[in-house]
DNA sequence: TGTACATCAGTGAACGCGCGTTCACTGATGTAC
DNA sequence: TGTACATCAGTGAACGCGCGTTCACTGATGTAC
């Protein structure tokens, strides 16, 4: 039986105890509801319930907090590939299953863009913007960035002797302007409220010319 | 000999005479430096010299002047597709004229994201977004937008025998995923800051992939 | 050609808003003795 | 085990800012007679 809870959260100690991540939480959720620019200091201290000037205690200023909102959001993106992955059927040959790994990333990339608007639009505001697409605050649960899990399914492409190696280098770039262009599209572009069955269709003609055209 | 102009315009006149286009062309100055958020009410007329509250003459609210403004950039767009495309050696066989048409579309499209990146992010910032991509207002010298650029040269590839015409329906958003993925990752992304040769290069590579893919 | 008048583009002052950020403070915590 | 004290996370009031928008107004223009 719980108290009707109105507005924020009452404290019952003076410490929070854990407000940095209660605010890149807090600050997630508002990138959910209205991506980058809804990332507002103010309104995250309120949800949590603590007074905004607290926020600088953990953030030195509105930027870092953002920053670490789409940290968080990059390593969501990487956690939704990796769940498309995880979904594949086993045991092909290593060429089928090279191929299907390929097509996952790009799935799960496109389903992501989809569901979560918000977070994807965020995912690409960092200040440095995926320079250091290596760290591991954007990684997912198996330690990979997007980008990387994009790599790894090219280089077993490569493995597998579907992909010459000599188009390797600067593949990732190719495929993933595919996917990103269409995934504007599917969002905030003329495809905006395509139906779950054609927009998935779309996606799959898409990596099907990624495929060809590598 | 002009006196040194400091600040605002002054007029002569009471009246403006042409307030609603100076106040366009103020918003897609402020757009080409800072993208669709820095198209400031306040600011477009304090640069045309005018009181704040007479933008709303000419436009019902700040929205008003935000869509103008897109549709000045899209046609900005246009224009540099058309530029590339006019730019084309003449009197080749129609397979590779049709060719190098996409091409040239492509091109274009990739070389205005990364001389104009303000304009080209407010193009995809009108509320309607690109629903009705056919409006005249967004059209460049020939009257076609950029999405009708793009159909007119796949249609051209078609009717060259290049594509086969089962594989036409829709083949617009593919390469517009492609071209327009690319763009972004080189104005916002981790493809940012490549220098002219080497970006130029990608889309080369990018445009032989959706060639092939298509 | 001259004059009265309606029109309406642009003025200027004011509004409330929510933001990011600062600063001197308060009070819970944990450590040293 | 008990007490003094340093630490520092969170408070609350205040700041200046620039924004979008409103409203009663002013004065140039063009039309009707």
């Amino acid at each position: 039986m719980k108290s009707p809870e109105t507005g924020p959260p009452r404290r019952k100690t003076y410490r929070h105890g854990d407000l940095r991540r209660a605010l890149v939480e807090a600050g997630t959720e508002l990138a959910r509801e209205g991506g980058p620019d809804a990332v507002v200091l103010r309104e995250a201290t309120r949800r949590v319930g603590v007074a905004p000037s607290a926020a600088y205690r953990h953030f030195a200023d509105r930027r870092a907090l953002l920053d670490a909102v789409c940290s968080a959001a990059q390593s969501a993106l990487a956690v939704a590939i990796e769940d498309e992955l995880a979904g594949l059927p086993r045991g092909k040959d290593p060429a089928e299953a090279a191929r299907a790994g390929l097509r996952g990333v790009g799935t799960g990339y496109l389903r992501f863009a989809r569901s979560e608007p918000g977070l994807f639009r965020t995912a690409f505001s960092a200040s440095d913007n995926l320079r250091s697409a290596a760290s591991p605050a954007r990684a997912g649960e198996g330690g990979l960035t997007p980008f990387q899990l994009l790599g790894a399914a090219l280089d077993e492409l490569v493995e597998a002797g579907v992909l010459p190696p000599g188009r390797r280098t600067g593949a990732e770039f190719l495929a993933w302007s595919a996917v990103h262009g269409l995934a504007m599209l599917l969002i905030d572009g003329p495809l905006r409220g395509l139906d779950e069955a054609t927009a998935h269709n779309a996606g799959q003609r898409l990596i099907d010319m990624v495929e060809r055209g590598l």
